[in-house]
DNA sequence: TGTACATCAGTGAACGCGCGTTCACTGATGTAC
DNA sequence: TGTACATCAGTGAACGCGCGTTCACTGATGTAC
């Protein structure tokens, strides 16, 4: 912003330069060192902002929760008036975001942070994040389009399921492969109806 | 087994010490120098039997899903005259082999391997694997158990949902966070009774 | 059965790499008077 | 409004680390005769 010296927003700047590398190096290539670099920066200047390296990579990984809960969001209302479609497309929504962002997704999820407790705002992001889930399965509850004895327990079959498809398309795993982003989404939608389908009343 | 020079299966020795580092001290130090010291051999040495780091792990994947089709073929034939059990406990059989061997499945399933497809062997065992669970469903279907249009399609949906609890599991992500090993088995059963009650005839 | 020698499977030193992190420093900024 | 100075946010050199990988080498083994 300034000139040189005082940055003014290194502290942010250095998020998305992460997001940045992580686009297009990949997650292996995410480091202090190279954040600095491309915020145009020393690889010292970061220590004034981030006490280490897993302390960047939890806010990325917030920021990453962020955006996902915005897509999620985005998808709740667009079908707020279609509780199965909202379960469904969130679900689709999700699969499609870590397809999208796979190095991210990686950051998020992976074992980078040895321990996410030690991130309060993180765990409070995460679980915004599965909120919404639940507030959906409860939407297709209230409404009578399901039929599930426990919320939670529900919500974590459907999140499971979702995660688990988001991970084997990530890694390219043999029987996920090569799907390209709508066949992501079309198997994204077989699994889901599986699911309710289960969930449904008898 | 000789006495220095020739260790005599250098070869498998390596993939065995690989196996010990993941256990004792997680994926993230498992490294070519660190296996041949393992193996009591210099850090060249592994270079006669591995043209480079990613062949190693690939072996050690390889060795992972042989472990687990084992365990898997034990539980089939343990319920074999019970398809919707051999179908639950195979799903929990999962989750429970990634509870107990977190890095040798970050090894079979991160992206440490960049692309699965340059080792052959490494693609027919995850096919043999995804298979057993195939023949279950088959067996479910045969039987009148379940009824579900595409064998393939649902196998897809089941590894999926077991796969992704297993990751969130071993991630030990907020909502999954700390259940042990029986509240793990217990997840997985409730799980999977979703998702086989959404393929189960109307 | 004994010996010469090719081959195989090790050794250990070395190279270069990128990394996380620390340290003494310095330039810019904001505040007290 | 102008100046002294504390503080903040940068710099750049340096350290030590473990890693993958290569290289000239050497000891053990097995085979041809």
């Amino acid at each position: 912003m300034k000139n040189k010296y005082h940055h003014g927003d290194l502290r942010n700047e250095l998020i998305h330069a992460s997001l940045l590398i992580l686009k297009e190096e990949g997650y292996r290539a995410l480091s202090l060192r190279k954040a600095a670099k491309r915020a145009g920066v020393s690889q010292a200047a970061p220590y004034r902002h981030y006490e280490d390296i897993e302390t960047l990579y939890a806010e990325v990984a917030g920021e990453g929760f962020r955006l996902l809960m915005g897509k999620l969001e985005k998808i709740k209302k667009k079908f707020s008036d279609k509780p199965l479609l909202q379960f469904r497309e969130a679900g689709v929504g999700y699969i499609e975001f870590a397809y999208r962002n796979p190095d991210l997704f990686q950051i998020m999820y992976g074992n980078q942070i040895h321990d996410h407790s030690r991130y309060e705002f993180l765990i409070e992001l995460e679980i915004r994040t599965f909120h919404i889930l639940e507030e959906i399965l409860q939407t297709c509850q209230d409404g009578g389009w399901i039929d599930v004895g426990n919320i939670q327990s529900a919500s974590a079959s459907a999140w499971a399921m979702v995660h688990g498809a988001a991970t084997l398309l990530c890694g390219n795993q043999v029987m996920f492969q090569n799907q390209g982003l709508n066949g992501a989404r079309k198997t994204a939608r077989e699994l889901i109806e599986h699911l309710y389908r289960g969930m449904s009343k008898k």
